[in-house]
DNA sequence: GATCGTTGTGAAAACGCTTGCAAACGCGAG
DNA sequence: CTCGCGTTTGCAAGCGTTTTCACAACGATC
């Protein structure tokens, strides 16, 4: 088949050690002799394989995604950045999604990355306490995203913040009944994101005086479609909302259609915001929050690589928050004349 | 560290060897042996070093997806339906992108690929004629997407008639001023799909009867980026098109918002078409011409799969080609009354 | 009762690289 | 001319598996 670094060392007249290191430019090596074996591996287009040295190495030179499902859109952004920074560093990057078959349970069970990665990114958290743990002994270095475990490092949007914001835009337009569709209804208290942004939610309300109505939350579970059923659920209200949060975009479009399809017209019956500044809500005139997801992706990944460099000098956790921002485009407006917020109560 | 095979071997008093069979399900090991051996292997949490065991077993269980840009939405999607099979069959997936430093030529150049994979899949032709043959002697078998070459295995939609259908729906409708937003402007004729399209969007014209514009037909990059461009572009003409035949979902996103940015509605003044049937497509009501991005990524990857698996036996070229479909949403309609097309030739 | 297949098992040789260790080499100092 | 020291190089022992081959044990066959 092709060279090995044995034909390498024939050619060149050395040994097989003075090649491993000639070409990984370790030290102690005479320019003349580099220059020669470097010489010959090209000409013979010898390339180390990655499964020799690899074992040999002692490393794995591979770290894992474990993410939900990727091909959701998040997801994809988020293994690009990551994948982007892992290969300058000589990284793959291996993806492990928890929606396959047997979902959560059986990563738990089989720890898949097991022998096979030297650091594991968890996105958005899918774990309780105790399958955390679990994975946690799995015994390779962890980096969280999206949610913050002492003594781990990790890296977050302050979510809490973040709805905040969306909220706070709404409540400043005038905004009373301001709807939320946030995530997985039963979900057992695992991805904190539809957590904290309920929170911030909340605070918002609150900050501008108003009442928290439970009708006004619904699931959406982080797709189009589920913000479409979310939306005809606020329809069948008696009251129904001025403003909708989603705490995604795509949720988001996925409301507003079942908005318009209804005669809504957006933003002068309806306002709509969003969550991520997701590629094509520009393109829909959509206001979100918006966040740098592949930048995310990259930070983590480098993050994770630092913590492998690392080793087991005790230091200081790490845990960045990263900053999102208010991009207003047009799906947000001040609500209709008879609907406005009689001002008072948070005044 | 874990325990490995020789940790195994010792507990269950047998010798490295059965273990190895014994855990694979080879045959030759007696069942009162393979039950212990295996329950030894349970207790210590024992699983194969993949590096080890590919290193010896002579296979990289490794393929390689060649994109152009990984986190796009369609190459998301395809990555996806790539892995999960893959995953079945216990390979890896590694993404090989072409649009990063470099680009093709230094993919070509590198061959990144090589003692790396088992085998490529090669998304949407990226390669010039040359191109091709270099990375069809890095060794390795092949599996195209998306293009056509006699020799290699294949999968691909029938562009030209997808593009025959988005067309023809328009001039069904009565258009005769059609645009087309195509691919990048000065590609060295590498990716086939935006050719195939533009070849299918001429014929369908010719079906009807209808004289090519080469004022009509305005490059999009494939973003919904480039879609708000071409739409620019396409709202200078003197005579501007009544409808508008995006070759993406995401162009025709980009394009829809710049056309109702100038106050042009759709689709009574302006219908739109695009290509792919994107998660949001549905939800922006849009009209396009619906493929299985996924369905593709799996049956690819199963190809390749195959292919691998024929160990030289000389058989028959496989190269299938998969359906499309015309979804009808909300973007498109007959042309208004001043402009409809004076029936006559085509008739 | 000797012969021949079967099965089940272990020893040891790959697989292609990295790395610790020691030997060889060169060169200026004494 | 010899010694000492730093640099360059090769040898060989891993790394943790798989796989080939030989061999023992055991019935079944003539």
């Amino acid at each position: 088949m092709s060279a090995t670094i044995e034909d390498v060392a024939r050619a060149a007249r050395v040994s097989v050690a003075t090649v491993s290191r000639a070409l990984r430019g370790l030290p102690n090596v005479a320019p003349s002799t580099r220059a020669r074996v470097v010489a010959v591996a090209t000409e013979l287009e010898y390339v180390a394989d990655p499964r020799a040295s690899r074992l040999a190495g002692g490393r794995r030179m591979v770290i894992g995604l474990v993410v939900p499902m990727l091909g959701q859109w998040y997801y994809a952004k988020l293994f690009s950045g990551v994948e982007a920074v892992a290969t300058i560093s000589g990284y793959d990057v291996l993806p492990l999604s928890t929606s396959g078959p047997g979902g959560v349970e059986r990563f738990v069970e089989q720890l898949p990355f097991r022998k096979r990665v030297d650091g594991l990114v968890l996105a958005d958290a899918q774990f309780d306490e105790e399958q955390f743990q679990v994975v946690k002994r799995g015994g390779v270095p962890l980096v969280t995203l999206g949610s913050h475990t002492p003594g781990v490092w990790g890296l977050a949007v302050d979510n809490v913040a973040a709805a905040r914001l969306a909220v706070g835009h709404l409540t400043g337009l005038g905004h009373a009944r301001i709807a939320l569709i946030g995530g997985i209804e039963d979900d057992p208290f695992r991805f904190s994101v539809p957590v904290d942004r309920f929170e911030g939610y909340q605070e918002a309300l609150a900050a501008a005086g108003l009442e928290h109505d439970p009708d006004l939350v619904v699931p959406g579970n982080f797709s189009a479609e589920g913000g479409a059923e979310a939306m005809h659920a606020l329809l069948t209200l008696r009251e129904s909302p001025t403003a909708v949060f989603a705490c995604s975009d795509e949720m988001a479009i996925g409301a507003m259609q079942v908005a318009r399809d209804a005669g809504i017209r957006i933003p002068e019956d309806l306002s709509v915001i969003g969550i991520d500044d997701h590629d094509l809500a520009a393109y829909v005139g959509l206001t979100t929050i918006r966040q740098d997801v592949i930048g995310q992706g990259e930070r983590v990944a480098q993050l994770l690589l630092d913590r492998i460099a690392q080793t087991e000098g005790v230091t200081a956790d790490v845990h960045e928050v990263h900053p999102t921002r208010l991009v207003v485009r047009r799906t947000t407006a001040a609500p209709p004349p008879g609907r406005r917020r009689e001002r008072g109560v948070a005044d």
